[in-house]
Parts: C-alpha cells; sequence; structure tokens
DNA sequence: GTGGTCTAGACCACA
DNA sequence: GTGGTCTAGACCACG
C-alpha cells in the first residue's frame, strides 16, 4: 500500500500516517488480520523519525484499530470493537464542515452527493479487492 | 449569541471560536452585515486574550467571512466570495471521517442521514430566524 | 471629481483621500489653483470624520500639494516644488515592488508595459483636460 | 543574507522583513528550496522578538514564498503559485506612485527608467549568483 | 473607542 | 531542536 507524506501539510505526520491506514481499511488496501511494516521500516521506507510512527501505531492500537505485539508486530485488529461515542464524535467533526458548506452556498444536494461518493467509492474499492481474492 | 470555548480541548481556541462563528452564520444566528463584538470586548467576555480573539478575526477576514471596517470594528461580511478550490479542500477533509465510518460499520445510510441532519438542522435554524424577522 | 472611500481597505482612510487628490491632480480633474470642499462639506459628503479630512489635507500640505488658507480654504498648489529626494523616495517604494514581480515571473517588458500604461493614460485624461478648457 | 531592519520606520518591523526576503529571491540572494533561519534564531540576529519574526513568515507562507516544512523548519518555496490578481494589485499598488511623480514633473522617460534600472539591477544580481554557482 | 504592532515569557506538540 | 499557541501588558495609528 502506498503512503503519501505531505510535510508542508499542517497536518501533523503522524496523523496523516494514521488517516491513510484507517483510509487503506476503509477500501481494503488493507485487510483485517493483514502484518504492517515495523516501526523501523516503515520509518526508513517514508523517510521520517522511529518515535512518528510509533505515535501513529500507538493511537490506532488505541482506537482499536491495530494490535501491537513484540513478537508479530503490527497486526491490523480483526474485530474493530465499538466505539459508544463514535457517532456523537464524528457528528461533533463534521459540525464545522458543514456548517461551511452552507456558508459558501453549497446545496444539500450537493453536499449529500458528495458525502455518497466518497463513500461508495471507497466501499467499491473495498468490494473489488474482495472479489479479487477469491 | 453564545460561544462556548472548551479549555481542555485539542482543538486552538481562536479555531473553536473561529468555527462557532462559522456555524453561527450558517444557523442564522449571526446575519450578514450584523456587528461582531470589538476583539476587547468578547475577549473579555470569553476569559481568553485579547491576541487570541484577533487572531480568530483575522483568519475569518482572510477566508472572506468577516469584514475588519475601520469605523465599526468588525463585521459579518454581505457577500462571501467563491473558493474556488473548497468542494477540493471539503473532500479531503471528509475522507478520512468517511473512511472511519466505514471501518466502525456504519452503514452508508446512516452516513447519509448523519450529514443530512446536521445539514438540514442548520438550515432549519436559519429559516427559522428569518421568518422571525418579517 | 468623484472620491470613493473603501472603508475595508487596509490603507487608512486618509491616505486614500490623499492619494485620490494627487490622482486627481494628475489626471487634470483637479487643477493647480483650484478650490477643494472645505473641511466639514468634504466630512459630511463622503461620510467621515472630520479630523480625518483634516489629516490628509494636513499632509498634501506638508507635501507642498495644497495650500490652506483660513481665508480661501484649501487650495491646489500652483508650483509644486521640487523634492530633492523625491527619485531615491519614490525608488525605495518601488524596489519591493519590483521584487515581488520578478517573483511573480512578470516579465520586463510586462512590467515596463504596466508602468507606462498607467503613466500614458493618466497624462492622457490631463491633455483632454486642457484642451476642453482652451 | 544581510537583512536590516529600521526601527524608526514606519513600516511595521514584519513588513520590513517580509520584503527584504522578497527582494532577496528577486535577487537570487536566496534561492528556491534554500533554508532560512528559525524564527527563534532570526529573532536573535536581528534584536526583535520571535513573534514578530513568526508573523513575517506566516505571511510569506500565506503568500506562497515560504514553505514551512516540519522537519526542516523554513524554506523557500520551488514554485511560487500563479497570483491570479496580481497584475491588479501591482497596478494598485502603482497607480499613486506614478501619479505623484507625474505631480512632481517627473518625465515618462525618467520614470520608466528608474523602474527600468530597478528591474535590470535586481535581475542581474540574480544571474550574476546562478552563473558564480555553475 | 477601535484594530494593529511589538515585546516578554511560558507551555505544548512535533520530529 | 522546530513551529504553534496562549497570556500579559504596552504603545501606536486611526477615526
Amino acid at each position: 500500500m502506498l503512503i503519501q507524506i505531505d510535510f508542508a501539510s499542517d497536518l501533523p505526520i503522524y496523523r496523516q500516517l494514521r488517516d491513510q491506514i484507517v483510509i487503506g481499511l476503509a477500501t481494503g488496501q488493507l485487510e483485517a488480520g493483514e502484518e504492517l511494516p515495523s516501526v523501523r521500516r516503515l520509518a526508513a521506507d517514508l523517510g521520517i523519525n522511529l518515535h512518528t510512527v510509533h505515535k501513529a501505531y500507538q493511537q490506532l492500537r488505541d482506537e482499536g484499530f491495530l494490535v501491537l505485539d513484540r513478537r508479530s508486530g503490527a497486526v491490523m485488529a480483526k474485530n474493530i470493537p465499538d466505539q459508544p461515542e463514535f457517532q456523537n464524535w464524528l457528528s461533533r467533526q463534521l459540525e464545522p464542515l458543514v456548517a461551511e458548506a452552507i456558508c459558501r452556498k453549497m446545496s444539500t444536494n450537493d453536499l449529500q452527493a458528495l458525502v455518497r461518493t466518497l463513500d461508495q467509492s471507497m466501499r467499491q474499492l473495498k468490494k473489488d479487492g474482495e472479489m479479487q481474492n477469491e
């Protein structure tokens, strides 16, 4: 799976890394149970600091996406645990974005379409990957 | 309009302030052309520093939401200028959120419904406010 | 002569006023010896403060463009005195602008053309005005 | 690159700093991709406050001249983005200067020559620097 | 009164 | 080490 870091972004590197791994999982580029590169390896490949990769992995573990084991390294979780507050959290993240879309005169339909497109394209990618594996 | 700052949040204060003003504009709690409190006044009301408010106002000005009129202080812009890259920007913001929703097993319908609810409730609030003014 | 103030500009109002009067003089909309409106009158017309107009007039007087007299009010100077350091001053003003033009990949020719156009259009306006008066 | 701050100038320090960096870029004293001193370092060298340098850097970043790389601090941008309204902006800056030159009886030729000299001397400095590097 | 600039000094997140 | 944020308090230009 290709990971691209933008060093000039305002988003911290560890967050970019974390986000891309989540996106990878959503699009099927990463599967449950799949092994991730070691901290060392990934840091070297991306040309970033060990700490940075470690921090991203830690956060993914805290969120239930990743299982860290001394022997088997980093493995994508098989079962992502329910996060009871997830919808509320998501709602809070979405709120300012939706507000800005309204202010920028985006229509309800355009906004819905944008979310739908993102959602469907990711799910489609995942389905394609799964069919290939069968 | 009520503004609430969460000092424990990881989101910087000036960003919380900026976001809430945008939300206020989307929900009609703030209207185009309306005067905002002066930097000093708002800082005192919220118990934060003058510079923090100043920074939020500056950002809103740069984004075209606010006009800093030399005579009357801060005034919500009448015409919010188009931001040519706005949809792309929004898409990039939405991508990791949608990805996480998929990973957390949220259905397409639930996600759509969540966005719809946010969008509609804000637009409704705005419409209510406008009807009251007539 | 029409004067337009932009209250949202970063340029102070008295400077906008001063600049437009100088432009008016360069384009012949104002002539040497012509009377300007009184401070009171102009302030009322533009909807700005007395002090602001006063400050603009003072600066124009200091620069030799305007003669202020208690009886005859404000009169455009007949002979604008030489300002020995003017070329140096102008050069210093121009330097960052030319530098930015270079950085923005504007060609020497385009820059020259831009200055020429501004210069010629003002001089032409002035000549037109003078012919009309004969 | 030598930077000189005039504490008596009416131009704010952060603007002087910003202007001199742009001039440095135009004259080749600063090259695309070159690292700038850290905010702290430059502030100490110039005897000014950290925040003042920070503000200049932020503005340069907003204008596309500077990239604030998370790893290596401040780096001059490789590709300065087009500013669609740049010519209009420049024209507005130039207008009062040209008008004043006309009022001060500067000839079209002298004005053209002045701009040409500034432009050519900066471009020449840049070319010299580039030849030296080969 | 307003916003804008500058200083001084602190703490934090990031790498 | 870096930049980013926040605070406190001062002065100035503008209107």
